[in-house]
DNA sequence: CACTTGGGTCAACGGTGTTGACATAAGCTC
DNA sequence: GAGCTTATGTCAACACCGTTGACCCAAGTG
């Protein structure tokens, strides 16, 4: 017997197995030991499993969080862990992004962070609008990322070759920017702004707030 | 004949007129009046196509802009005029963003922003950094709201019609947070929080400076 | 017993990106 | 000009994809 829970635990094995586009129908059915389109009989069609990935992935992020009472603090760790959870789980991430679910998990994410702000100090409406950019970041640059490293390894590696072989070997005459910095650049590009960006993002707030 | 020039103009019309998925090598073909497959002659892969979709978007960016020497209102202006163009054409732009094209037009649009942020009186390796920041940020949120605004009419209203009628409901007792916030939520989540993030992004640049 | 209903299977439709063989026209060398 | 190479477009096919409708059978219910 095939359950909503089994296909939602068996699809996000199969994505962090096969990789973002690892998840296809005829495949999830395949790991289910079923047809493929036994699954409509519990999801209307893939975005609605989708949505139900995603929620599912909110629920396990807050699963292992309680708030400490210091608001940027609580805000860095629940950004790096939804970028994480997201990270890897690429393909549901896309899904997390776009929509809203306005399932259980979700609505305790949105009370929690919200929560957190109030705390801090912001107005009702401060608080709102803050929570909008916060998670609206946290979740671009999670799709940004895991967008990242969807490719394969190969594909990867060539794109990190182009930085090098490309931006290393500029003209300086005609971009004196560029070759002032290319091996700061090179090396800058490997990893994810994302923490650089929180922390300048909690700033903003922290100068806010005063 | 056909040429790259005809196939990236023809490719962003595509994708202007039939949506973010509109874009189909088929459908290409057709709108050349040649063979879908006729374009693998031009371009190795579809992936290789859109990574020159991106560079003409990029340059189409950049062609009316002009520093001002304002920094901030430099890069004010740029985030705007690149989050303006990706809405535009949504489905090049999760392009855009995910890859580096190492393309001619990309080269000249990380010599202009990182010139932008040395004339503000950033050193070299502060200016690498937080134009990784920016750009990142830029086409993060640009990718995020492209998703959002892909999808039909009839889903987007669904969409916030999901935010209205659940999140208004909700009992006060189970999330106080949310329902202290409830109408500014709602008309808060209609539109992006693009904006207001660069805005914070901006001003914690600026702290920085000092 | 008859009968509905939930849940799994099967074949099929129209779509996708991509490949390899084939045809034809252009341009170059002898 | 003849012959050959190279560029360019066409065609059929492959292996996928999400989704639909018909079918079938076991379980439960009147």
């Amino acid at each position: 017997m095939l359950s909503e829970d089994l296909i939602v635990d068996t699809s996000l094995r199969l994505i962090e197995l096969h990789g973002a586009e690892g998840l296809s129908m005829r495949r999830l059915g395949a790991a289910l030991g079923a047809d493929a389109t036994a699954v409509y009989r519990y999801f209307a069609n893939k975005h609605q499993l989708l949505l139900a990935l995603a929620d599912e992935l909110i629920g396990r992020t807050f699963a292992g969080f309680e708030p400490t009472g210091q608001w940027q603090r609580d805000l860095r760790t629940l950004a790096g862990l939804i970028h994480g959870v997201n990270l890897a789980h690429p393909r549901a991430a896309a899904v997390v992004t776009a929509r809203v679910t306005g399932r259980p998990h979700e609505l305790a994410a949105v009370e929690t962070i919200i929560g957190i702000l109030r705390g801090a100090g912001f107005t009702p409406a401060q608080a709102v609008r803050h929570y909008h950019c916060f998670i609206s970041l946290v979740l671009a640059f999670s799709a940004l990322d895991s967008a990242m490293c969807s490719g394969d390894k190969a594909e990867l590696a060539a794109e990190t070759a182009t930085w090098r072989e490309v931006y290393r070997e500029l003209p300086a005459g005609q971009y004196p920017n560029i070759a002032e910095g290319a091996d700061l650049l090179v090396a800058q590009m490997r990893h994810s702004p994302f923490e650089a960006t929180v922390e300048l993002f909690l700033s903003a707030l922290a100068a806010r707030l005063d």
